[in-house]
DNA sequence: TTGCTCCTCACGTCACGTGAGGTGGC
DNA sequence: TTGCTCCTCACGTCACGTGAGGTGGC
């Protein structure tokens, strides 16, 4: 949205979401809901709108939303209200998951770079000792150790470091 | 369980789990449901037994254990027909996820033994050169063919391989 | 005073389960 | 014939939504 914090007829006020902000014939009204079910949903634990001071219920952005689902799965699906409850607990394990889902794909992704990443630089190593390797035979490091190696010799041969 | 085979009170006989083999009555008596209730479920679509050349419905094990965690959504938790249709859909979805995490660990698991793997093999690479870099400089493999390394010169100075 | 809030009680509607009633084939 | 199957129709019950009725504070 355009605009938040100019002051015009469109101007909005930002409020967390899980604040209290909505009486009830509000959050009723916004939820396209007869009062008293709102009312009948607090009783069988379906939402937990907060209260003022004085004991009028204040309803969340949060509240609202679960209030539409809850609209929605009982209005346009048929369900009850037991259906409900049970719904709404299985899409939050279903959201947990896929967050699950989420951070191991990451992760594979992750190692499978790594996993790239190592092979390549054993390509490279590789590459270097190839000379050693192309004689025909594999010289060990106590072999090599045992040559005691002359730096001049490698002059003699031809180019040097 | 024990002798599956053996000719004796217990013996059982093996049936594939989707196999229609229980007529109505027994489908409705395992299920603790009356018949009627199991041909208004199929009404609804909630289930769909296999049918005789008769047309006389026939249930699997597999339609019965449905049929009782129908039953148990309805009689104990007080559910409705439509919610227990959503309810099956996400548990089936929460079962597919399930099986996604599980293989996502085991790809993790298998990858991050690969990255072990593959540190080790470049620590046991990097020990095999140490007497090389140790003299002071590295050898490269320009200088190493400009070598042109004798066999027989291995023998002298040590163990031969 | 008006219009909201709170609450409880009660009624109408609808879904679901089950029984009745009538048919047909081992 | 008995007991199952098939089907449709109808009724009883119960959950849910909503309205009524009475209270209290801006």
């Amino acid at each position: 949205m355009a605009g938040r914090r100019r002051i015009s007829a469109s101007a909005r006020v930002e409020v967390a979401s899980d604040r209290g902000v909505f009486m009830i014939s509000v959050a009723a009204e916004l939820a396209e809901m007869h009062p008293q079910t709102l009312r009948m949903y607090e009783a069988r634990g379906l939402i937990e709108p907060k209260r003022s001071p004085k004991g009028t219920r204040l309803y969340s952005q949060r509240d609202v939303e679960r209030l539409r689902r809850i609209q929605e799965m009982t209005a346009q699906m048929g369900m009850n209200l037991a259906g409900v409850e049970r719904v709404l607990e299985l899409e939050e394990q279903l959201e947990a998951m896929g967050r699950r889902v989420a951070a191991l794909q990451k992760r594979a992704d992750e190692l499978t770079a790594e996993v790239k990443r190592l092979e390549q630089l054993r390509r490279e190593l590789r590459a270097e000792i190839v000379p050693y390797t192309r004689g025909g035979e594999l010289v060990r490091r106590a072999d090599l150790q045992a040559l005691r190696f002359v730096p001049s010799a490698v002059g003699r041969g031809g180019a040097t470091g």
